[in-house]
RNA sequence: GGCCCCAUCGUCUAGUUAGGCCUAGGACACCGGGUUUUCAUCCCGGCAACUGGGGUUCAAAUCCCCAUGGGGUCACCA
């Protein structure tokens, strides 16, 4: 075991954090948990133009959300350019850096690179050969004073002391030149760990067209963050068995670089669907329910009058029929709102058909009747019209489900119209008989 | 294009470090069947892969080389 381990996640606020990025700061507080270390978070906003503060908020909202939390930071580089100014004097000194000027960019800093650089040995990828004369002398400061990525980067990993590196493989290529960097300014070499990236659903480096890529997407959509981050620790790793559900806890003991895959990965939106289905049924009623409010609110519903006992039933009843929290409320909009959408196919082929007139004004009658609305007195009733009228019980629940929430399939019946009330279940009936029969 | 990385079912992967236990295991998806008042869930079964070619070896998915394919990177972006 590495003692004193120290590691980073640095994004640059020029967007939102991405799945990628997403993992990329899960597997490095996985390791930093493992071992006892510290993780730190640093934005390099060294960009200004692209860099906004939106984007720093949004990226510090989203791990906040998956529960990633750092020990160190949030740095800014943007704060810190004494620092690195200073850096860039010592190589000017030294004869490591030269002036350069530009009419238009003013004048920048550029480093000269002489240093013969060796393989690296990558924690992933083991040895990792570069030919250093094709390595070229390249800009350290930027003519607005600000340090380029490259240098900004190991100052601050040379003096905040990390001493592992996990970054994506699209990074491999920097490392000769910030090792060159780095025995410039006199700092002890990290330990480096390149993790595959995680491509897209057609195999192509993830971008906008792949639809959802960011992490507060999928939070608009419905995903928990548990089920995000099973997810997205399974792609390039494994704990070795064939477990595949884990809560943090375990990743945390069961991580090691050593199991990290070297091939990219593809993002497959169906099985992190199954996932979150799981999940969304493993969560407790209550937990689920709150989780709900969020999206009923979205749906243009008010939760401040909602029973808090009526809505974990919903929840409960619907969980394991959903994958999505959004798509929860797709399927239990009927429960919510007074105006239902009738399926033309479920009208016809269940309401539009001889008997079912009278059997649904006679089923009306009898539940007008109950004086307890509950599954059981329900139940009772139901049972009691379809053997008096000598039909099978679906030849009743079907056309009664149509009735009430508009399509041919919801949860049980009997528990539909429950939670539906008998004021809404009988004016819904009395509405489909009026519109439909 | 130069340089770099990678290569097991459609997808995520186990197996590769220490070659034999692999007629390659699991999961998602898909296809059948069962349960059920519908749908979903659930249960059972099935389909499906070592990119190709050379080596090394008694023995290769595992080691080596080449080819092919995919990805990355070549900024005063990060």
């Amino acid at each position: 075991m590495t003692k004193n381990v120290k590691v980073r996640f640095p994004p640059s606020p020029t967007g939102f954090l991405h799945i990628g990025g997403a993992r990329t700061a899960l597997y490095n507080w996985l390791f930093a948990r493992h071992h006892n270390g510290k993780l730190v978070l640093r934005i390099e906003d060294t960009d200004q133009v692209r860099s906004t503060n939106e984007a720093t908020q949004s990226i510090l909202e989203s791990l906040q959300w998956l529960g990633l939390d750092w020990d160190e930071g949030p740095y800014y580089q943007s704060q810190r350019l004494a620092i690195y100014q200073e850096s860039v004097e010592k190589l000017l000194k030294q004869g490591d850096a030269t002036y350069i000027d530009d009419p238009e960019k003013g004048r920048a800093v550029r480093f000269k690179v002489k240093d013969v650089v060796t393989d690296i040995e990558d924690l992933i990828h083991g040895k990792i050969k570069f030919d250093t004369a094709l390595i070229e002398d390249f800009i350290i400061q930027k003519g607005d004073g600000f340090p380029t990525y490259n240098f900004a980067c190991v100052v601050d990993d040379g003096l905040m002391e990390i001493s592992h590196i996990i970054r994506g493989d699209d990074h491999i290529s920097n490392t000769p030149r910030q090792i060159a960097l780095y025995h410039a300014l006199g700092f002890d070499l990290p330990k480096f760990a390149h993790i595959p990236m995680i491509l897209g659903e057609d195999g192509t480096r993830l971008s906008k067209r792949h639809g959802a890529t960011s992490a507060v997407e999928y939070r608009e959509k419905g995903y928990l963050p548990e089920a995000i981050i099973n997810f997205i620790a399974l792609l390039g790793w494994s704990p070795g068995n064939d477990q595949e559900f884990m809560t943090k806890q375990e990743m945390i003991e069961k991580f090691s670089l050593k199991r990290v895959n070297k091939s990219s990965a593809r993002f497959d939106t169906v099985k992190l669907d199954w996932m979150n289905s799981k999940y969304i049924r493993e969560l407790p009623a209550e937990k689920l329910a709150s989780s709900l409010h969020y999206f009923i609110e979205k749906a243009g519903f008010d939760t401040n009058h909602l029973s808090d006992a009526w809505l974990q039933k919903l929840a409960e009843l619907y969980k394991e029929r959903f994958k999505t929290l959004s798509e929860f409320m797709i399927q239990t909009y009927p429960f919510f709102s007074n105006e239902i959408e009738y399926d033309n196919k479920a009208v016809e082929k269940f309401l539009k058909k001889d008997g079912v007139s009278s059997l649904i004004s006679n089923t009306h009658a009898e539940l007008k009747e109950l004086k307890t609305f509950s599954i059981k007195e329900i139940e009772d009733c139901l049972r009691k019209v379809t053997t008096h009228q000598g039909i099978g019980f679906g030849k009743l629940a079907q056309p009664l489900r149509v009735a009430i929430v508009g399509k041919s399939a919801s949860a049980g019946i009997f528990e539909t119209l429950e939670l539906l009330g008998k004021e809404k279940s009988l004016n819904r009936l009395e509405y489909a008989m009026k519109a439909f029969l």
